[in-house]
DNA sequence: TTTT
DNA sequence: TTTT
């Protein structure tokens, strides 16, 4: 039961390894940074223009397994999830957001480059059973290529809970 | 496992109710009529134009209980699902094809005029790996992570393919 | 041209009314607070649990027009857009990011309450480069007219119209 | 204007090479046959089982151009786009329907095999006719970092960041 | 056949 | 008819 559709459907490419961890209760949590970027031509200067998108994705369970698996950096991949913001406070006391992508389905794109080629997973669909949902991540993430990622000072511990 | 994604969106209104029916195996196989449309301005006579595009919807076990019970003629709906083609031969022996959306989810919209106002349901996954089709989803994908899985009352048990 | 696809789609209420601006150049700017919730029963606990989703919406131009026009507290929308995470130093010297859903599409839903019902708008598609596309598309989008098109198979003869 | 969302996106490979043609007045119309297939262990039987779904796939303009120069037999393709279904009179005088998918937008996946990695194009948007849509975006869209805005030749002009 |  |  719900009210709402909370949806977000990336096409783009790792921009450094998948990031696996495990919580205290075993289970895989897997975070990817996904760049969609496009590009054309800027009409006044005739210059080329590109602009990047980072995406932090989040993955658990046997998702989050294939995932640490199979893709590696300069992968492109399909994904499938929903978008979550979490609160939190800084040490100076503001409240900031943070946006991740919990994605509930992956595919791996192009040929079979590597290690796994035409995988297909799906999440084992938290969103709708959050369960002990709650939990925010701690700087599991930012990719090398993140060219800043974000805050490592979030400020909360993760011990457990896998977000 | 899979190669591929295969994915419907529809915001639209039902055009008559929905037509629920059971099969042998006693798994509910609901039906919907639904219409998209979108009107704009004919550049050229300047006339106002609208085009309806009609969607046969078709949902299983606990979704078509849902839909059944709370949807009616005229109900905004949202749903999401797969394109499902079906080849058959006419009785002229020449092979056609016939195009339905395997909905997956569900979710009524507007406000609560009559019987169900912003309800929201998932599908049991029968897309992703339910065994032989219709085969009953029950406990399909929840990662291994999960602490507490979806609501999940869904556990019917059907034996009989649905379609 | 670009790399990537970047898609979100919602479906959710406003938790307040629309608040639109406009730029120095008179371009419109509008910004949506969308709640998208979705609820369970805690399998434990056999509590009825309810979470709910915050997305920042941002529209430009004529979409931000007519939603501030039309868009009131708590009415029900469709939204399509695409993600967009801006840097920022953080007056602490630290750099953080906060992330927008920038809208290409709006539907407002449910019934004709108050201001606006049944409207939609699309974007410019900037992001994609409209540019100069230029294409014509004579011939596109007839169909309604169209009262015996496309033969059995992939073989058909059409000598004007594209289908 | 409109009322209701009527998307498909795929993500397959094409069963055939492209089939472009012109109409009478020149505008390109390409049809794509495209795969999507999803396996899974049978519950039962233990098999592995594998289905595929085909889609037929249209596009017009410039997108037909591009599908018709780059793609190949085999190609992974993302597809964006709406359901048409045109009904047509049999021989035998009975009504049938035929669904197609009329793409948006198209992104081709995988590497730089044989004629065009990572090309992206976008539909002229036909199917929200076009008509009157008129609503300047220029301007939309650059993000305050944007060094450059979308190409936009959709007209004004905004010296201000919109946010 | 819906809806606006 | 594709792909893995």
């Amino acid at each position: 039961m719900a009210r709402g559709v909370n949806k977000v459907i990336l096409v783009g490419n790792l921009g450094a390894d998948p990031e696996m961890r495990h919580t205290g209760g075993g289970t895989a949590v897997t975070t990817l940074n996904v760049a969609t970027s496009e590009s054309w031509t800027d009409k006044q200067s005739g210059e080329k223009v590109e602009k990047t998108e980072w995406h932090r994705v989040k993955m658990f369970g046997r998702l989050a397994e294939i995932a640490g698996d199979y893709l590696k950096k300069g992968r492109q991949v399909y994904i499938e999830g929903s978008l979550r913001t979490d609160k939190y406070t800084g040490k100076d006391g503001i409240e900031r957001y943070s946006t991740d992508i919990i994605a509930s389905e992956m595919q791996m794109l192009g040929g079979n480059d590597g290690g796994g080629g035409g995988q297909r997973s799906q999440g084992g669909g938290q969103r709708q059973g959050g369960g002990n949902y709650g939990g925010p991540s701690r700087g599991n993430d930012q990719g090398a290529s993140r060219s800043s990622p974000p805050p490592a000072d979030n400020g909360f511990a993760d011990d457990e809970i896998p977000f």
